[in-house]
Parts: structure tokens; C-alpha cells; sequence
RNA sequence: GGAGGGGUGGCCGAGUGGUUGAAGGCGGCGGUCUUGAAAACCGUUUCCCGAUUUCAUCGGGACGGGGGUUCGAAUCCCUCCCCCUCCGCCA
């Protein structure tokens, strides 16, 4: 949620940032909103402060056994012209809030111009595209070669856009998710999490989920929703809560199933594991200060790059434009892993910096002294990495004219296995 | 799922309709004393919103959340959430 000091007193960065991400809003409808909604709140507590001095009174007139009487029929009338204003006050806050809820947030001037994903620039690259003497598969038909890779059954037990994975598959899976915390745990400093996998409404909007993507999500009957990404789980860690700076930064990862329903995307270029209604992920999140998040963000990116470069995956870093970032990202960088099956890069891992967005939705605020005044903090996030993609593209990058592929070093122990055949 | 009990400040814990933002204690912070420390003693110690001559003052709000009763609610009523105990069920 933006800063609603922002509208009132710089509205014009508001409407900049906007532009920038060629969304549409109202900029006067909230304007208009933000001055009714103090003007209501102003004449009603106006009335509060009355009703509050004369029931003193009252109070001291009855303990000396006086008649306060006229007094009580005064403020009778009070009390109900201060419920109406209430009544009316809260409406257009909630009016206010909802609104505002649905804007996303402002990108950082960092950001480069444009539309969509053309626009976005790609800042480096590690490795060479793998290629290969002889044409090479898609993971989609070198997994279901190898019995590994199971979308027929997956759709019989689920619905389609469901996978199910087969013995060295499956353990390719359950490897990577152990390699992943591991490296983060252990040499990157972040705390491991294990959440719950589904979350209640209050959650998603914090995160920015919702009130606006709800379409996105699966929901349950008793109103939770499956995670649509540990992302949420993580930025609700510490909910209401007010840190002490010295803690800061902090650095949390965890594992977990993402569910996303996505109704209106259904397209060809999501074949194979690419485009899931399920998919494992293991997730790395920061709280930091206002003034380090920058710099946290570029550190973020690299803890993510060390996963590809490990498993020896050439690719390529992305910063996004303004036009094809995320609702609640103030700046964010893609990390596109090279498919020599499918011929292009694809996203494998999004970091962002989502500066106090999120932290204002959810009240995440820190202290940078005892007894100083609680700031909000500074929320990031990014993924690291997301597994299924990761899993086509070794089987991709690692594929043999036989149509085996070879297991990572790195994950030749864990395996028990150098060749998935 | 059934029955019962309970949610008050960083923590413990008083408070059942009228200066109670909230006794007392602990913890924290500052001070006195002390060579130093401890003890003792004194003081201090939440957050949000709004206004203004904006770091200071004033006003409003918050005792799990929301709603109601009332001139006035931490205190009474309704509802939801959470925690605890016992029973049932269950990986």
C-alpha cells in the first residue's frame, strides 16, 4: 500500500508512477476521498471531545448526589449525531482503503521505461547456451521417455496443468529442494521456515495478493487459501510486529507447494513443467532497513545466481521494466535460465524489492533504537529456486543423444545416481 | 467434533459501568548512594489517527477483532477469532 500522505502531499509521483507502469487510476477520485475522509473525521471527534467533557461532568455531579439530568438529555443527542458521522467516517475509510489497496506500487527511478517484457534489460549473463551435436528435447518429451515425467496421470488424480513425477523424478525433485536450503542455510545466512502451506485472507493482503488477484487463487471452503507462493507466508512472520533494528537485516528461507489457478492464462507456451497449477519452490526473503534494501536486493540476486551456477546452468539476468513488474515491487530482477530443448531462456527465479509496500499493509515495523519511534522496514524477496523449472532445465541442459540425462555433481550424493535413464 | 475455562501494557497480574491508558510487581531506561558493582531509594517506561504556529502542544481512538446497550464500557449483551483443560477422532 502506498503512503497516503503521498496523494495529499506529492500526488504528482503518484501519477508518474503510474504512467510508468501504464496503469490507469483515478488520482482525483482518491484525492477527493482522503479530504472527506478527514473532514468526517475531524467534525466527529470534535463532538467526541464534547461528549467526553461533559460525561466528566456527570460523573462528579452524581457522585455529589446532584440532578445531571439535563445534562444526559444534551448528550443523548450527541451520542446519536456521533454515531451517524462514525457510521458515516468509516464508510468512506474503508472506501479509502480499498481503493488504495488496489494500486500497486511506485517504481523506483532505477527502473527502466516500457510496456512489457521486450522492454526489460538484460544486465548480465553466465555461461554459454548449452548446445549440442545432435537436436535437443524439451524436458516434457525426454521426461516421459524416461518414465519420469507423468502429465496423463497427473490429470486422471488432479486436472490438467497438475504433474506427477516417477522415481529419479521424483527424487530429482526432493534433491534440488534439499540442495537449495541447504546452500541458503548453511553459506548464505538465512533461517530456514517451514510454514503453514495454506493462509487466511488478512495474509494475502499484506503481501498484495489480494484484494485484487483474487482470480489468480485457489480457495477453500472454510475461506484459506493454498499459498500461491511461500512469499506470503514469509512476509507474514512478523505481521504487527515491531523489530529491533539491531536484528535487522533479517534473512529467512523456506520451502513450500504454490498453488495458482491463473483462470485466464491458458496458452502454448506453457508446456512441460513451465506452467504448473502446483509447483515446488524454495523461497529467500529479507527484512531490512529503509536505506540497505538496495543493496540487499543485489545480494539477493546473487545468492539465487550461486544455485544456477552450481548446477552448472547458464543464464541471464533480467532487470524489468516499469511496464512488467510485479504490484507490489519497487524494483525487480529475473533470473532466465537457458532451455536448449524449448530454444529460449526462461524465468527461473523473480527478486524483488518491494521498499515498505508490503510493510504498510502489514504493519512490519522496527525500532532503530530502544524506545525510538517504530519505522516501517523494508520488505524483498525472491525465489531460489523455482524447482520444477529448475528440474527441466537440467533435464534439458543435461540431456545425451540417448535421450538419458546426466545428474549435476552437486547433486550426484543426494541422487545416488550420475545418469537418469 | 463435544464439554468447560480463559484472552488486560515488553512480561506477570489487579480491575464488573464514571478522570483507569489502566493499581501492584517484574523487566527496561535515567538518577541518588558507592572506589566500582549489587542492594536500597527516587523518577520514567504503549501504539495509531487527526489538527496546528510540526519534533511541540491539543484532540480522538485502542484492554483479542467486530457489532450492540448506555449520557458514559476494560467492565453488560451478541458475534467471530485465538489459547488452555478433559473427552472423541486421527497422520
Amino acid at each position: 500500500m502506498l503512503d497516503p500522505k503521498l496523494l495529499r502531499y506529492a500526488p504528482e509521483v503518484v501519477a508518474d508512477g503510474m504512467r510508468r507502469r501504464h496503469t490507469v487510476i483515478d488520482l482525483d477520485v482518491l484525492t477527493t476521498l482522503e479530504e472527506r475522509r478527514r473532514a468526517a473525521l475531524s467534525r466527529v471527534e470534535t463532538l467526541k471531545a464534547e461528549r467526553n467533557a461533559v460525561s466528566q461532568q456527570i460523573a462528579a455531579l452524581k457522585k455529589r448526589k446532584e440532578d445531571a439530568g439535563g445534562h444526559i438529555t444534551a448528550m443523548r443527542r450527541v451520542g446519536e449525531e456521533i454515531k451517524r458521522l462514525d457510521e458515516e467516517a468509516s464508510g468512506i475509510e474503508v472506501e479509502f482503503t480499498e481503493l488504495l489497496m488496489a494500486i500497486p506500487n511506485i517504481p523506483d527511478a532505477g527502473v527502466p521505461d516500457g510496456e512489457g517484457a521486450a522492454d526489460n534489460v538484460v544486465v548480465r549473463a553466465w555461461g554459454e547456451p548449452t548446445t549440442f551435436d545432435f537436436s535437443a528435447k524439451p524436458h516434457w518429451e525426454l521426461g516421459a521417455a524416461l518414465g519420469l515425467l507423468d502429465f496423463e496421470r497427473a490429470a486422471r488424480i488432479a486436472q490438467a496443468r497438475f504433474s506427477l513425477l516417477w522415481g529419479a523424478g521424483a527424487a530429482l525433485e526432493r534433491a534440488l529442494m534439499n540442495f537449495f536450503l541447504n546452500l541458503h542455510t548453511r553459506e548464505h545466512g538465512y533461517t530456514e521456515v517451514w510454514p503453514p502451506f495454506v493462509v487466511a485472507p488478512e495474509s494475502l493482503r499484506a503481501s498484495g495478493q489480494l484484494p485484487k488477484f483474487e482470480e489468480d487463487l485457489f480457495r477453500l471452503r472454510e475461506g484459506l487459501y493454498p499459498a500461491p507462493t511461500s512469499e506470503v507466508q514469509l512476509t507474514n512472520l512478523h505481521r504487527d510486529e515491531i523489530l529491533d533494528g539491531a536484528t535487522l537485516p533479517r534473512y529467512y528461507t523456506a520451502y513450500s507447494p504454490c498453488f495458482r489457478a491463473e483462470a485466464g492464462a491458458a496458452g502454448q507456451e506453457s508446456r512441460g513443467l513451465i506452467r504448473q497449477h502446483q509447483f515446488d519452490k524454495v523461497e529467500m526473503y529479507k527484512f531490512t532497513t529503509p536505506e540497505t534494501a538496495m543493496d540487499e536486493l543485489e545480494s539477493l540476486v546473487a545468492d539465487a545466481e550461486a544455485v544456477l551456477q552450481r548446477l552448472g546452468l547458464p543464464y541471464r539476468v533480467v532487470l524489468l521494466c516499469a511496464g512488467d513488474m510485479g504490484f507490489s515491487a519497487v524494483k525487480t530482477y529475473d533470473l532466465e535460465v537457458w532451455m536448449p530443448g524449448m530454444g529460449k531462456y526462461v524465468e527461473i527465479s523473480s527478486c524483488s524489492n518491494c521498499g515498505d509496500f508490503q510493510a504498510r499493509r502489514g504493519g512490519i515495523r522496527f525500532r532503530r533504537e530502544p524506545g525510538g519511534k517504530p519505522e516501517l522496514l523494508h520488505t524483498l524477496n525472491g525465489s531460489g529456486l523455482a524447482i520444477g523449472r529448475t528440474w527441466a532445465a537440467i533435464a534439458e541442459n543435461y540431456q545425451q543423444a540417448d535421450g538419458t540425462i546426466r545428474v549435476p555433481e552437486v547433486l550426484q550424493a543426494a541422487m545416488g545416481m550420475d545418469v537418469m535413464k
